[in-house]
DNA sequence: TGAATATAGCATCGGACCGGTACGATTTCA
DNA sequence: TGAAATCGTACCGGTCCGATGCTATATTCA
């Protein structure tokens, strides 16, 4: 499918949020209802990213959540595996998914150059860092663009 | 989910074994017992590929299949198109998904940004072609490793 | 101290889509 | 004519995402 979930979409949100206002704590309602996302959906996310110790949170009344990590090193990649787990381009690639290994003749003729594209899209992921989501507002995408070129 | 589908892979053993034996026709029921794929799975596959033009088949006894592109043309995007439809990264980049819009307040701080990184996936997707699958049998994926990184 | 606020954890439910199967029709060759 | 092979479509089950609900816990504030 090759696609994100909708979920590292709130994340990716979120933290932008969170890297937006800096060390100011804020509560996950208030960034729901500034990006129309459903609250609870919103919550689920940033208790994952809580338990990865990449947000802080402040429970109680007046509590919220804190980005944890810099921007410049909170990697795509990172967020994604996160929050959706660890990426799997085909079987292949990670030893095994779910414990059942792959069924196809052993080792398939893809196997080798399926591995090095699996790299190749690691490593654009990591590449990319919330910094260069943050920060960007109406259409001044150029400091990313930038950043994320190469 | 940031994964291929199953289908993605028997497409991509598919096409690499077409393109292994050249103009030589192959049937579907030859090409799923060398690589121990289920027949029926490969040849959805391999009508989906006749459809859009990349395979040519011979219907018939003594039928099958034969790549009707080039290795080196047939990019990995157009694959993964023709399998399993155009590459959505999230519901932004492409304008809607199954005809709901975006519910998000728009627009939404990560959209250009996000539209971004999907280009990026794109042009890697783009680089990469069957050619670079293709004759890789069992350790020598140095050419396709050189051809595949830049 | 008590009420209000806000997160933590878990359990559940519905729906979409992938993975897989089945059947009949069509075409070609022996 | 019969066997082999593709073509088209339809169907079913499992998995996983998206979403909801409830209870417990911690903090603030009156
Ligand atoms: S798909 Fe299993 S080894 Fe490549
Ligand atoms: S997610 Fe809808 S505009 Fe970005």
């Amino acid at each position: 499918m090759l696609s994100l979930t909708r979920k590292t979409e709130y994340a990716l949100i979120a933290v932008c949020h969170l890297a937006h206002v800096g060390q100011k704590v804020v509560s996950a309602r208030e960034i729901a209802e500034q990006h129309g996302m459903p609250l609870p959906l919103l919550m689920n996310v940033l208790k994952k990213l809580n338990r990865t110790g990449h947000v802080r949170s402040i429970r109680g009344a007046r509590g919220g959540y804190v980005l944890a990590v810099s921007p410049e090193e909170f990697t795509l990649d990172a967020l994604i595996e996160a929050v959706e787990g660890p990426v799997h381009l085909v079987r292949c690639t990670n030893a095994d998914i779910n414990g059942r290994k792959c069924t196809l003749a052993n080792p398939c003729p893809i196997r080798k150059s399926v591995r090095k594209v699996h790299e190749l899209l690691r490593e654009l992921l990591n590449r990319i860092t919330v910094a260069d989501f943050a920060y960007v507002e109406p259409e001044a995408a150029q400091s990313s663009a930038k950043a994320v070129a190469q």
